[in-house]
DNA sequence: TTTTACTGTAACTATCATTGTTACAGAAAG
DNA sequence: CTTTCTGTAACAATGATAGTTACAGTAAAA
């Protein structure tokens, strides 16, 4: 994704944030997996996610970015996924729009003179990474397809 | 904790969520351990964690509303964990300081009138839950007591 | 019983990431 | 060359968290 400065910020906060990035990411997905043989507007995705155009373009800009989707500027212009739904795990979609190479800080540094403050950091850094791991394993066990599926289902 | 008027928000950025609250608690419980023997003062792991005491009130209250902790005021007072490191885990922490019972939402509501736009809360919904089940069963395995061992080991 | 040293909490302000908006350059079909 | 898109910059709005000050209440100590 757009590379965030304050990546390095609260020890396990933002790897697991995903805020509504990531939902929002889904529900876009799978509205273009529905919509597989045709180019999708930003404006259609826009109306179904409840927000502005520009707001999904940028979601898509990170999603371009990983590899999930392409745009077409122009006339008749608009986004199409790059694979087949099935093919695409929401590890990948988290990925996409939340990954962070290094976290793991306190937004202030620990008193270092402080046995605890000093070691705390690593600590919780390797937790945090094993929880993270945890996630994406989960994650990586559901496909877009199967979302769909599920979505269509509600109905 | 603290209930919090809006936590019904985002689908899963949330529940996972944990911000700075959750190392935070670590961080002050791993000093309270450390410290079993005595009344610990705000002002002391304030200086631990690099903030102002009164955050760390805040945070104390959520933890004993957890049951986790007893303060006492006055001359003398100060704050001690209720039970042995060993019979804390990282999930009774995490609880304390993120429960949110409902969550599930996209900021704005998805287009009821689009399939996907209204399919797709309930699915996230699920999801967000299978995920906040797991990562609170990998928080299960590990104990403040553990935690601390590490912590020391580090120096 | 008065002083001292704490916690608990209310009521601010400050900070800062995200979202929402407007604007416009660039691209592609007609 | 006009129309209709995307891409992106720039800025305002929003909103949650963190930081701060202030003070009432409480308990030991003098």
């Amino acid at each position: 994704m757009r590379r965030r400065d304050w990546c390095v910020i609260s020890a396990f906060g933002l790897v697991l944030m995903a805020n509504s990035q990531f939902a929002m990411a889904v529900h876009v997905l799978a509205l273009l997996a529905n919509n597989c043989d045709e180019r999708v507007k930003s404006g259609l995705l826009a109306e179904s996610v409840n927000t502005n155009p520009v707001v999904i373009r940028r979601l898509l800009a990170d999603l371009h970015e990983a590899g999930l989707v392409v745009s077409q500027t122009g006339y008749c212009g608009g986004t199409c996924l790059t694979k087949h739904p099935s093919e695409i795990t929401l590890r990948e979609i988290f990925l996409a729009v939340s990954e962070c190479e290094v976290f793991s800080l306190h937004p202030n540094t620990p008193n270092q003179e402080c046995d605890v403050g000093l070691g705390i950091v690593p600590v919780l850094d390797e937790l945090g990474k094993e929880i993270n791991g945890t996630v994406l394993d989960k994650l990586e066990d559901h496909s877009l397809q199967e979302i769909i599926e599920r979505v269509i289902q509600i109905k």
